[in-house]
DNA sequence: GCGACAG
DNA sequence: ATCTTGTCGC
């Protein structure tokens, strides 16, 4: 039996949402990191049947945010998308590229296409990630999941079950909605990320080149590439 | 029960 | 996310 169809029924969103609850537990929302000399850019896109799935990380040196080197590779997708469990669908195509790139080069922060903990139970995409690989990480979304954007003070956050869980970055008349994954505060995720926006660019300059990428590479790669990681040349 | 709902 | 043509605006 095909195994993709395997795994989509062994899927049990339920089970998955309890996980979550048990991940969300292990996320650390406060500031553990050194020095940030290169970020990563995390982002996936599928092909037009939508049974394959392209990944990228595109390493970026910081603050200049000039492009170092980039991973992708090409996975089969097998769990289908589901609101709050986007981690399950997109992390079977993210891992093998950390796994490869984080072994020989130095990744200090992952800005990852999604939430963190501003998710229904505070482990959305980039929880996952960062504690699955144990990097301080932040998600950069471009619409909000959970809890609903309030002034605090001036400032524009996001706030879920009364907590603070992330805040908003207006760029070019549009909002992303920024949130710790792990490994990191509100405020220091917020910080961040407002120095990795370009001029013109709606999205922080990780994500927005990984996504450039990612679909640039879809119409271009062979689909019957499918494979672990490969380094973009 | 109804509406909301990352990518 | 992806599909999908022309069209409005800087």
């Amino acid at each position: 039996m095909d195994p993709c169809r395997e795994a989509r029924l062994r899927f049990n969103p339920s089970r998955a949402s309890k996980a979550q609850e048990l991940l969300s537990k292990l996320v650390k929302v406060e500031d553990d990191y050194g020095v940030v000399e290169r970020v990563g850019g995390l982002d996936v896109s599928y092909f037009k049947d939508g049974s394959l799935g392209l990944g990228v990380l595109v390493i970026l040196k910081y603050p200049e945010l000039a492009a170092v080197k980039c991973f992708y590779a090409v996975k089969r997708v097998c769990i289908p998308y589901i609101p709050g469990l986007l981690a399950f669908r997109e992390m079977e195509v993210l891992t093998p590229l950390l796994s490869r790139a984080l072994a020989d080069e130095r990744v200090d922060i992952l800005v990852v296409d999604g939430h963190g903990i501003a998710h229904p139970r505070k482990a959305g995409i980039a929880s996952h990630i960062g504690l699955a690989f144990n990097k301080p990480s932040i998600g950069a979304a471009k619409r909000i999941l959970a809890g609903r954007e309030e002034l605090v003070g001036g400032r524009r956050l996001i706030v879920y079950r009364g907590e603070i869980v992330g805040g908003v970055i207006e760029a070019e008349g549009q909002k992303i909605y920024v949130s710790p994954g792990h490994r990191i505060s509100v405020e220091t995720a917020l910080k961040l990320v407002a120095t990795m926006m370009k001029k013109g660019e709606r999205m922080p300059e990780p994500t927005r080149l990984a996504d450039s990428i990612s679909r640039k590479l879809r119409d271009t790669v062979k689909t019957e590439k499918i494979g672990e990681c490969r380094v973009l040349q």
